[in-house]
RNA sequence: GCGCCCGUAGCUCAACUGGAUAGAGCAAUUGCCUUCUAAGCAAUAGGUUACAGGUUCGAGUCCUGUCGGGCGUACCA
């Protein structure tokens, strides 16, 4: 069952219809808004505004002959004023309100579905972290982004598969397995040279430790870093898909580069841009000829050592990704790779793609603040903070939480000792707290009380019930503005504002010891604030206690 | 130099495609636990939305410039 954003559709169909009146060359584009101040009414219209000019009148005037000529059921609005410089304000009948209480009783765990990307299959990469380490607190906010961005994709409607996106074989996997190597001969006490620009982590010495366990001193002889690189692979990966799960996260599908070389499609990606004279070569290197799209220098494609850099691999990735029939593509990365993004839409388009239907998720890098001082992390030098010990003090709810409250394009700065020690003053409690006293309250009314017969909703007449109903209607239009922006942070918005209002009620009404009656509506209120907390809170990937 | 992002309360951040009196949390001050969880509530205080212009009925939001910060601008990923 899917919600629909009733109120909205209906007020815009009935301003158009008074439209009619006028002689309009174009059906102008009705926009209605929540005003801020209460006073403004539950909705709002500007259209009068905006057809001033084309009018060659006063916006107050049209906004008269507009509401003069709006038929509406007064069992939804309950009045229309003129106000300002020509709103037209709205009032939500109690009714309306009522009936869409039991929408959201009725349409329970489903409440805040919507079908705004009904029938589209979309993709959504992200982490494709390399196995070169396990995951940093500088991966958490790629990892829990992603996963929300796809979770809301789900929520209105899409078909949606998770793909992690890694590379077994460059140079950092080499030089991963050399590190391996070396602390593998030095826990046999062998000679082993550290390679220069190694792997220091402690890590590393406990994967060379499992390859001493299990081949003793097999591997003393072993020429190349091939199998302490396949080893570390191995263990690593499993590290992370470890992480991952510990985070409420499941990949759907895992993509090596290297099939891209397998099957062919590097090649078959140079040879078609050369085909369009977008590739050249020079200095031993193959160009791509990004100056044709306005960038002030052309792109290696291929160095002279014949090594592709990644940008050729991430073109045909994602040609490979639209050639899978996906309507859209979503990739979800820091703000340091930026720069091929346009590259790549250039070279797909190139191919003959619709570029449209790939889209980034850019977030700002996540400043760390360890003892009131930032510090730069690097997988390299070990001075990071695993995603793991970051759980192990907080908890998953936390973790995601965190990474979601800011808005991706800014900066996050993730305090550890801040988060380490948050406990109590941690936002995220506040909504999984009022959950937690919704659920309380249910097991006590259950001992108390034996309702019988309908419920009469209309006795929710006390103003902080009336507006935790209007908040608890924006909850759909929220979840779809979200991910049509991709921005989860406005769902936490949201869920403080739901929760910030039950706090409220609960502090101005009581449901035990009420009139039975009365009980009985407000018990269906609460069930229907904790529902949208869960639901609001699944979205997030977030547990909603039962209690606390 | 050029490109992208950011600059909002003491601090961390909101503000839906331009809307009416810019909001939360933390920190500060003051009240509130014999009644459904005080991990809470109520109240007070805190602002020239970096600065200067412009666009219009209306700008934190759009345009131009300046200042300040982050990230790019590799035959690194």
């Amino acid at each position: 069952m899917k919600t629909h954003f009733s109120m909205k559709q209906y007020l815009v169909e009935i301003i158009g219809k008074s439209l009619q009146q006028f002689d309009l060359e174009e059906q102008p584009d009705i926009h209605i808004e929540e005003p801020n101040q209460p006073e403004h009414g539950d909705a709002s219209c500007n259209i009068a505004m905006m057809l001033a000019r084309p009018l060659k009148n006063n916006p107050r005037a049209i906004a008269q002959q507009i509401v003069d000529g709006l038929e509406y059921d007064e069992q939804k609005i309950s009045a229309v004023e003129i106000a300002g410089p020509g709103f037209i304000n709205f009032r939500f009948a109690d009714n309306y309100l009522f009936d869409e209480l039991g929408t959201i009783l009725k349409t329970g765990a489903d409440y805040g579905k919507t079908d705004t990307n009904e029938g589209k299959r979309v993709l959504v990469e992200f982490v494709s972290a390399n196995p070169t380490g396990p995951l940093t607190v500088g991966h958490g906010r790629n990892a829990v982004l992603g996963d929300t961005v796809a979770r809301l994709f789900e929520w209105t409607g899409a078909d949606v598969e998770r793909e992690y996106y890694f590379n077994d074989a460059g140079r950092q996997m080499r030089v991963l397995g050399e590190s391996v190597q070396a602390r593998y001969l030095e826990l046999l006490g062998k000679d082993g040279e550290f390679p220069e620009g190694g792997y220091e982590g402690e890590y590393i010495r406990d994967i060379a430790q499992s390859l001493v366990d299990e081949k003793g001193e097999e591997l003393v002889e072993s020429k190349d870093e091939k199998p302490f690189k396949e080893k570390a692979e191995e263990e690593i990966f499993a590290d992370i898909s470890a992480t991952l799960e510990r985070m409420n996260i499941k990949m759907d599908s895992y993509f090596n580069e290297h099939s891209l070389y397998e099957d062919g499609k590097i090649e078959e990606t140079i040879e078609k841009l050369r085909d369009q004279g977008l590739v050249y070569d020079k200095d031993g290197a193959v160009w791509f000829k990004t100056t044709e799209f306005g960038k002030d220098k052309d792109t290696v494609l291929v160095k002279s050592s014949g090594e592709p850099t990644y940008r050729l691999p991430d073109i045909a990735y994602h040609a490979n990704k639209l050639d899978r029939g996906f309507d859209l593509c979503v990739d979800v990365f820091g703000a340091d790779h930026i720069a091929t993004y346009p590259d790549v839409m250039n070279g797909i388009k190139s191919l003959g793609y619709d570029s449209e239907k790939v889209d980034v998720v850019v977030y700002q890098f996540v400043t760390l603040v360890k003892d009131g001082k930032p510090f730069k992390m690097s997988t390299r030098k070990a001075n990071f903070v695993t995603l793991d010990e970051l759980m192990d003090e907080v908890g998953a709810d936390v973790t995601r939480f965190f990474f979601l409250m800011r808005s991706p394009n800014t900066h996050l700065e993730f305090d550890i000792g801040q988060a380490k020690e948050a406990g109590e003053k941690n936002p995220v409690f506040y909504l999984q707290y009022a959950h937690a006293r919704i659920s309380s309250i249910l097991r006590k009314v259950e001992d108390e009380y034996d309702f019988s017969g309908e419920t009469d909703l209309s006795l929710l007449t006390h103003p902080s019930e009336i507006t935790l109903i209007k908040t608890m209607l924006k909850f759909p239009e929220t979840i779809a503005n979200a991910a049509r922006l991709r921005e989860p942070h406005h769902v936490i918005t949201f869920l403080n504002q739901l929760a910030s209002d039950f706090t409220s009620f609960y502090h101005d009404c009581r449901i035990l010891g009420e009139d039975e009656k009365l009980a009985q509506a407000r018990m269906e209120l609460a069930k229907a604030v904790a529902q949208v907390l869960r639901n609001g809170l699944g979205i997030l990937g977030i547990s909603a206690p039962e209690q606390m």
